[in-house]
DNA sequence: ATTAATAATAGTAATGATTATTGTTTTAAT
DNA sequence: ATTAAAACAATAATCATTACTATTATTAAT
């Protein structure tokens, strides 16, 4: 069995995921913990996400396009991605109930986990005027 | 305005795809489609599955691992991923309002369009005593 | 039917996100 | 302090997909 050793990398990957509700990418959190440590490489920040993800620590988010997303909340909910901005939001979380009593009794097997994701446009967009979408 | 122009690739390409209940991947489609033209290539399976997904005619399926999947059937419905077999299965309709109904109020922005993926073993590989996962 | 315009194609190169490799550095248990 | 294993930086490799380019096929107008 192997042993997780300290890292002060990890530590600092960690600290960012922890600490924002943006859902960040492999990329974005690279550059928040290189203004920490200016010779991290990209590769560390995908081993020790990996690693977490492994562990339960965190969530990975695949999307249609674009990269993956990764979130420190790792309990089912759902997200909503704004179509203009981009920016994923947390759903409600009253959702799931519903859907999962909706569909037990259809699947064509055990139901272990479920993603789901909604696309629209946000209120913020929708209210700011300068738009170029 | 660009002008659509037939194309006895893009028709085999679409024959097998309004053919099959599989969800078949680009390269599946591009293996099947070589046994009519043998020199075909991926780039030309690509470029006509974007065409006919642009035009609405099918839709790109994107899951968290491995290549896009592409389904004839463009209306709302949702997938169930075996997770031994990888096989895709369509869910049965009833769970969509559902959802829609449970999920309007609470949105950050308008709902336009959601996905939505059950993962689990299915009923035909529960029952196959040969497993290797 | 011939021509001319342009869409479609094959073949291949390029891209973007992610993973793998390798030689060096840290960590932590003795 | 020694040592074994984990973590690391740097870089190469991989996979799915898109872009490019020179050629071929399709279509509308003559």
């Amino acid at each position: 069995m192997k042993v997780v050793k300290n890292s002060k990398k990890r530590d600092a990957v960690r600290a960012y995921i922890m600490g924002t509700d943006s859902h960040p990418t492999a990329e974005e959190i690279y550059a928040k913990v290189r203004t920490i440590f200016p010779r991290i490489s990209l590769g560390t920040v995908y081993r020790n996400l990996n690693q977490m993800e492994e562990s339960g620590e965190i969530k990975r988010l695949s999307f249609t396009d674009g990269p993956d997303h990764y979130d420190y909340n790792t309990s089912t909910h759902y997200h909503y991605i704004c179509r203009k901005c981009g920016r994923i939001y947390d759903m409600p979380t009253g959702v799931k109930d519903a859907i999962l009593k909706a569909v037990e009794a259809g699947a064509p097997g055990t139901v272990e986990s479920h993603d789901l994701v909604f696309y629209g446009v946000c209120n913020e967009c929708r209210n700011s005027s300068g738009n170029l979408l």
